[in-house]
DNA sequence: TTCATGTTTCCAAATATATCAAAATGTAGC
DNA sequence: GCTACATTTTGATATATTTGGAAACATGAA
């Protein structure tokens, strides 16, 4: 993940609407949901909803599938995780500052450069 | 870190010369730069600079040290910590989807409740 | 005090974002 | 075809963000 994706994700997460919808995604997982639901579960009109789930969209945070009549959102936990990778590698000082949930990192994710 | 302050420190990263601006200070480590330093390194002219500096400081991702005419700018690791955890707590499915360091993490951090 | 320097505040303009009513689009069933 | 429903697009408006010049503020040195 390069900086622009970066900033596009972190903006797309940045807005209490579309944080909620994320988060309501991933409470979900991958069948998701459709666009009425998320809405009537979060109290968010329809054009306003359509608008925040495009930009999650764009920035890659969530996928669509239609379904008939239907549009199912799902989060995208890949793109997620690269975005908590470019935090934790760019944003942190050392090693697994911000990794919390590691004791003792050995191994890091860089690829190792060809001697 | 509540979802308040999570939406507050990921608008104050979700910005260019803010997440460059933050990038050189976890570089630089818990000395920190002058105001002045961080603007020349990164092309940013003085009130631009200290608007930003000063969005960062609200969400609390960096700390301002006066020493003498000098304003020394630092990345605060623990708030960095706190927002990654959030994400990873929040924004990712299930355990360790967003820990990539982690192969197999076994304790996690919550506290655990009183008996 | 005066000067030079580092940084911020003030201000105004340009740009971007958020909201939602109304209209449009797409789809299923009749 | 028509109707009903799910969702998006349009378009207008309100609000917020970003930018940087000029001026102000703060500090240290002479």
């Amino acid at each position: 993940m390069n900086e622009l994706a970066a900033v596009t994700a972190l903006a797309a997460l940045a807005q209490e609407s579309r944080l909620a919808v994320f988060r309501l995604l991933v409470q979900r997982g991958p069948d998701g949901y459709p666009a009425g639901e998320i809405g009537e579960q979060l109290g968010i009109p329809g054009p306003t909803l359509s608008f925040h789930l495009k930009e999650l969209a764009v920035a890659g945070l969530v996928a669509a599938r239609k379904d008939g009549r239907f549009i199912y959102y799902s989060p995208n936990f890949e793109r997620m995780r690269a975005l908590v990778g470019y935090l934790t590698d760019n944003c942190c000082s050392l090693a697994a500052t911000c990794a919390p949930e590691c004791a003792a990192p050995v191994v890091t994710r860089r690829k190792r450069k060809a001697a």
